[in-house]
DNA sequence: ATTTAAGCGAGACGGTACGTCTCGTCTTCTT
DNA sequence: AAGAAGACGAGACGTACCGTCTCGCTTAAAT
């Protein structure tokens, strides 16, 4: 029932400068403002308020133009988080397993906080329960990236005998597990005492050997300095 | 030309009985209705085909009746998860946190399987994401009451002495995280092996004295220092 | 991928006086309104500037309550010639079919000049070229009734004894097509010339005998006098 | 996660030739092309599932180079109806007007429904409600070429007087109609009945005069009284 | 015994988002 | 400079669900 309006007169419409292709390859314009327009509008309205409509409207983009580049919304929600990240959290070192998880939750809840991207990873979350397409997408493509951090302080604290190998994934679920709690019930404001009772309770987990003194049923494999 | 439909006449539908007000009262055929469409569509559909047209629907039911009584998506969900809960899971008191906990969870997630309740965790938890007032009930109509039973589970611990009493609330959090992210990622399979090691772990972050050696309740609580 | 949006809050919008439902029946006043604004949208822009979205917009309604009750753009052009012409043309009964023919010619031309029947017969036609179903109320629901009218004319001439009984379909057919081309042309203004002409033509062509004297070769049908 | 296409790649899609430029000047193969697969789509789509996307994607082809030289979808349903009736009906001369007429309707109606002429002549009328530039194209370009022949028969049926000369322009309109009226309706079956009726009765609404016994373009024209 | 009041099924209502389609324009790259 | 390719903004398509509403009915409690 499809038939030939005429829709090619612009006859006004909005005010704007009209962005066009720039050929028969990606534009990088319309890229960026759309992940800007989605962005703001995961953190004005959450994942309730967040719809392609609403993206399109304020980027000035057309709608198939997105859907195009991200098929779903996880894929924005994804990219959204990622955009973010590139600006985002050092790996800290300090060659101890409780202070290395206690100065890398403050950064993430802060980045969290300060940017969309806890809004994002809540969407992502929740988007994930209602569609199985966006539960692959969190499990294969989003997690695996933004477990790697984690898992290499975990891995550094095996490396120095502060944790047993065999405990290092039960424990980094664990600890995932806490921020999941505390993101999705919305607790993430900045409370160190939490938090550092939480690193304590995992390196208590993982065998508490002081990191100091070096393991004494393993070789230290990190850089050494004797 | 006008008239495709015939909204005056009762014209069938569904079987027909017409389960009408019984008074200015709640009628409770109504509400076992609307529960139970609600649970099956969960069952069937998950958060991502939950709709109240559909249970209305199914349960035969008016849509103002439905929000007159669940106002929200979440208090329905909070609903059919605790019709469920009533004949669900025993809090075990085996004298030992570790498998305590590790009986528990598998009780648990086999309940979340079996039951239509793991799936209306996700939606409620997915609902608070987009609304606020779903994450005050999930908040605080919903998670006192089930963490109740982890809670008595950890309180004896407490006075055997298995842990400390100023880690168990971390403790259980960090234990309920790692539930969560395994219902919200679908991996609450019969996981024994996992489930185990994470109860264990638990019990060593929480200061790992040996339950053995202690009578039940009888054990000063608190770190021991002998 | 349906999820929890919550739209319940109006959050400003529109102006307007919201026109409610009135139960579980139709609303007579959003058929008004609809109809209203359909007929103004064909009547401004024509077939190519409607859409069922526009006539929703003018007519503050909702796109579903539109497709309940006219499920194509084809059921909406017929309602609105439907209810044009409601107040529109009288069948002429003059004794002779050439003044009959020429009469309601120029009477229909007007109307379809004037209302905006014309355009709406115009947009029913294109339409059915694009939609089988459009084709399908084209033929049986809207041509029998719109050529009633004109079947009177003949069946009366035929009574007369102007027209042998046999060839007035093919006439009636001929003198339609006549219509269809002046008004899928755009040709359809006062050319009281060639619309008479064409009435003598038809008459010619079914005989030809004069209506006041009686036909010669035929018994007369109709009502007689001697 | 957003770089779903490959659009660099050339990936097949259809058979991948690349019919390429051959300078500044029209490329044969890219009309005859286009031209081909629009006609394939009316022919099996008809004016609903007809788009310029479909037929660019079909003849391999660029949009610009159709918009280039059709700028319109009128401007392409005349030109698939012209290539088409390159090699159509020859023009009946039989010294006989409802011969010539009958036997010309019936090759034509034939011609309408053996190639996509049928379905791009109801797709330029359809299309000429939508657009005014249709609409003139329809009426300027397309129309007096496509009625020269049965002009001609007319004519000379004025010249051997079967129908007066005043006549032969209404009497042309009035059977045009038949004809627009059976295609717009899809009635343009083999109708031998119906076709030869209105051939007669066109005759006999121009006067009727016996074409037999008159000697081609000797007898006087007019109405014989004798 | 009658009135009042509330629950109930039904479903229409105005909105709005969904994901897809086509429009006509634009730019780039290739020939 | 023509042609293929395809991205782009725009917006309509028809459907689904939202939460609210008004109806007509039924029943029980208050008069």
């Amino acid at each position: 029932m499809s038939e030939p309006r005429n829709p090619g007169a612009p006859e006004a419409g909005h005010t704007g400068h009209r962005r066009a292709s720039i050929g028969a390859r990606r534009n990088p314009a319309a890229e960026t403002a759309i992940l800007g327009a989605a962005r703001a509008l995961l953190a004005e309205k959450g994942y309730a308020g967040f719809s392609i409509d609403e993206v399109a409207r304020r980027a000035g983009a057309g709608k198939p133009t997105i859907y195009r580049w991200w098929p779903s919304k996880a894929d924005l929600f994804i990219a959204v988080y990622a955009a973010d990240k590139a600006a985002a959290i050092a790996v800290p070192d300090t060659g101890d397993l409780a202070a290395d998880l206690s100065v890398y939750t403050k950064a993430l809840w802060r980045f969290w906080r300060e940017t969309s991207s806890g809004a994002a990873f809540r969407a992502l979350i929740a988007e994930a329960q209602a569609s199985e397409q966006a539960m692959i997408a969190l499990r294969e493509k989003f997690l695996p990236v933004r477990l790697a951090d984690l898992g290499c302080v975990f891995t550094r604290a095996v490396e120095r005998g502060e944790i047993a190998a065999a405990d290092a994934p039960a424990l980094l679920q664990l600890y995932i597990g806490f921020h999941w709690v505390h993101l999705l019930t919305g607790r993430i404001a900045e409370e160190t005492e939490l938090i550092e009772q939480a690193a304590r309770l995992i390196v208590r987990a993982g065998g508490g050997a002081p990191a100091t003194a070096a393991a004494p049923t393993a070789t230290p494999p990190g850089p050494r300095h004797d």
